[in-house]
DNA sequence: CGCCTAACGTTAGTGCTCCGAACGTTCGTT
DNA sequence: AACGAACGTTCGGAGCACTAACGTTAGGCG
């Protein structure tokens, strides 16, 4: 059983998810929030476009995270005045209120998901980890990938079920 | 930008999936085809139940997985004589040379993925991801949870397009 | 000014992984 | 014989990431 690293990866990130995905869901909550509401928190207003560039977050998923943050209040989308395009998007006090909610849910679950680890252990994960995260972040948004997409398909096919996806490389 | 660890790690376990996704679509498979054909390659022939222990995938999508072996030809189904409820899986020579392709293709995504990380340091890295999994694997098995169920809804519904899953703690 | 490009917000739909619920079948045990 | 358990299967849903397409608005340029 010599387990590759991604494979160590994805799993430990499911172990992670589904801590961090049950432990927002038991406040009705959910990833894409506490990541919203912290940029919004610590980095100010924002149109949404902007907001999916700081926070990674596909545009047509924040839509409706935004949908969600709104209706709960914790979130306010008004028009842009300079720009009609635009909506101005700002955290009100009960989203500054529900940031910190969820940042503490977000700490405990941290706790469960390292326990087993030292402090110094820990930080040399997330070291570690966040090595990885620039080192990825860089070359996906200086690569425009003009090739890779060709490479994408060419040996694709050798199953009937599945199909090459054309995700994108970024 | 104090950035979590389960942050983090959900982040670049985004990347590694993203890097096997497209890595495995290239060739017309997909992640659970290496974790089912290795087991199978190395701890031998079984049931489809067998399977899903042993991988760890759920059951229902082993059926999906399989006949996509299938059909490749990669994976044989045969009705165990001795208990007709069961399948047992058979690897062919197709895939055992199938197996031998998606790791060397996995190999070329850890090295892509783990580029920026010395010898030294993947393996640190390794060896801290799998404590963690280690770790939940014994608490995750061990414990039927009798309360965590209750605890999940406790607060649920602050927002309304998002509800308490459900699920499991396992 | 008119045109065109680019950015913006939105909707709809896909894919993978993980998970739960239910059904019909078969096996063991009692 | 009857019952509970395991097996294989199908259906559906959640979360996250992503593509495609559309209508709207802003700006640059001839």
């Amino acid at each position: 059983m010599d387990h590759l690293p991604s494979w160590l990866l994805t799993q430990t990130a499911a172990h992670a998810h589904r801590l961090v995905g049950d432990g927002f869901a038991a406040v009705g909550a959910r990833g894409y929030h506490l990541r919203l509401l912290r940029s919004l928190a610590t980095e100010g207003a924002a149109s949404q476009a902007d907001l999916g560039r700081r926070t990674g977050i596909h545009l047509s998923d924040l839509v409706g995270a935004l949908n969600e943050l709104e209706t709960g209040g914790f979130v306010a989308r008004s028009p842009d005045p300079a720009d009609r395009r635009r909506n101005v998007i700002t955290i009100t006090d009960d989203g500054l209120t529900r940031a910190v909610q969820l940042a503490e849910r977000a700490a405990q679950v941290q706790e469960e998901l390292l326990a087993p680890l030292a402090a110094d252990e820990r930080e040399e994960l997330s070291r570690l980890l966040w090595r990885l995260l620039e080192h990825h972040r860089r070359v996906g948004s200086v690569t425009p990938d003009p090739e890779a997409a060709g490479k994408m398909s060419e040996v694709a096919g050798s199953i009937p079920g599945v199909r090459s996806t054309g995700r994108g490389t970024r």
